[in-house]
DNA sequence: GTGAAAGCGCTAACAC
DNA sequence: GTGTTAGCGCTTTCAC
């Protein structure tokens, strides 16, 4: 039905290798045989089979990419920023939604092993070393894991400084004369999470105020979790004055928490959230933020796996990118916007 | 270095073919080969091999997705569904971003189609019939126009009431005494912004009132674009007392504008926007807005194209959804959130 | 139900 | 530089 090497080769009068060279771009041709060979691709409209290349060759020039959501404007563009990186040099992206979930992550990754992708960036949802990700490091399929580590796991990571800029945020809170900080964060298993938590609790060691079990409110992923806990945090008797949301999908869930409640920012409430997002300085008071560079996680995720694919065999790295504590008017801190 | 079916069959004591039967789960195996067959892949690690099964069966399981940016809400909710949709048949997502070029569109499509990918789905950045995307029609490659149709293309698509959607917004602007209403829109090569901006000038003339052209502000699909021409806009000796903005991207650049400006909103601009996002209800007052079931186009377009995959071949389709207009406090018309 | 054998379209030695 | 020849790992007739 296609266009084939063998066609061009016919037509063109040399041989099937030869017009492979050629069209391949592999290996010596001869300007005259090569001119020859793709005037006849053209005309014939030859069209190469990646498919068949990929078999012959091992090599696929695809790589699969693992997000929890790409709903999720940070894996979105994170997912921009691989693409951007990798494209340029050939490479498409397989892309899938693992939902935070195991058992689904597990079936992607062996899904886009069967596929033979040439690597893997994926966003792993647990911590800890799992058979499916240490497989791939063991049968050396370059693997980058994207904005979380998974403890001895020999693969290179990317991620931001989650425990500091955590810290900073929460100091800047307690700074500011607020003793009862809540926290809504996703569960700890999510490491990048898991930081936060710790910055939020390193903050308090280190000014000497416990930490109010109470007012740390773990739940689920999902923007609707963010609600629920927010607003059963804020429902206590005695409420936190402050809170300290752990993503942006806890914080759109909060705000909207806070305002279902009529609970003024930062009057009632002061609040700091880590993610940054356009929105974020459209609302009032525009929100105090640790933003995440993340743009810079996804090209470095990118260039990571590119080396890697190039035949890197260097000691695993760790990427670790500084975030940047912004300061806008949802601590009542400055009117300054 | 990996596991084949010759393999498996060898250690089975069956032939090649009965393994791959049985592997692959097409053909009569026996029960007893089968189990045979299915603990020796087990225990030798045995993996299927994609690529080759597709060289083989002319198959991939494999769906191309162009979209304009996945940074973009809209589509990355699409894409979502999308994968969704086409996940449960064992499909595979691959994302390519075209950024409205038409030259990236065509390298994006032929390179899904060296992959052999067994469809696509393509937001189209320009409305006029374009020989890569006929070239899929006559070759028969199932293609569905995601949110936007092609004139005279023989494809399903599918999209919302983009026209019908926008007169409305526009008419409730025109019910609440607004004569002077500013339109910021990306190109109208761009169709459903095409059919917004038509929509637009419906209102007007069904009301009798004319389109002040120096109020119809063209730019481009960024939100930095869109900030500019809302900024141009508002800086007109005689503004608007009203902004209807085509799309997400242009609203967010509108509204940055908008506090650049030191305008508020309702009492010096009203405004509505087309799409909704979840940050709209954030800002004060709420966005008056233009909805769209941008889940529902994502499944719509894996359904349709997984028909056309599986041999539907009917008349191209055109599935127009039906947008939602959700009056919030924007244009100051009531104080309900 | 099972097996033998011929490809799918290309790459990769290797010889010339 | 070019041609010959094996595969890559699977599916798919077609006999048996």
């Amino acid at each position: 039905m296609g266009v084939t090497v063998k066609d061009v080769a016919q037509a063109a009068g040399v041989s099937q290798a030869t017009a492979a060279r050629a069209l391949g771009g592999y290996g010596y041709v001869s300007p005259t045989s090569r001119r020859l060979i793709e005037d006849a691709a053209r005309s014939m409209g030859y069209r190469r089979h990646a498919v068949a290349r990929a078999l012959a060759s091992n090599v696929t020039h695809t790589v699969g990419l693992v997000v929890s959501d790409i709903e999720n404007p940070f894996f979105a563009t994170a997912a921009r920023a691989l693409s951007d990186t990798l494209e340029s040099e050939g490479y498409t992206i397989l892309l899938a939604n693992s939902d935070e979930d195991l058992d689904r992550e597990e079936r992607l990754v062996e899904a886009f092993r069967a596929r033979r992708v040439d690597g893997l960036v994926v966003v792993p949802s647990v911590a800890t070393k799992t058979p499916h990700l240490s497989d791939l490091v063991s049968a050396e399929i370059p693997l980058v894991l994207f904005d979380r580590p998974v403890r001895g796991l020999k693969a290179d990571v990317v991620l931001v400084d989650n425990k500091e800029g955590a810290k900073t945020a929460v100091e800047h809170l307690l700074r500011l004369g607020h003793q009862r900080i809540g926290l809504v964060s996703d569960p700890p298993e999510i490491s990048s999470s898991g930081e936060r938590i710790a910055g939020y609790r390193a903050a308090h060691e280190e000014a000497g105020i416990p930490v109010d079990e109470r007012l740390v409110v773990l739940t689920g992923s999902t923007q609707a979790d963010g609600y629920r806990g927010a607003k059963q945090l804020l429902e206590r008797a005695k409420r936190p004055s402050a809170i300290f949301t752990a993503n942006n999908m806890m914080s759109v869930g909060t705000l909207l928490a806070l305002r279902d409640l009529a609970l003024h920012v930062p009057r009632d409430v002061a609040m700091v959230g880590f993610d940054d997002l356009e929105w974020t300085t459209l609302i009032e008071p525009a929100l105090t933020v640790v933003r995440q560079p993340v743009h810079d996680i996804g090209r470095h995720a990118g260039t990571r796996l590119l080396a890697r694919m190039n035949g890197d065999r260097s000691p695993p790295r760790r990427i670790r990118l500084p975030t940047e504590f912004i300061v806008r008017g949802s601590c009542g801190e400055t009117e300054k916007r």
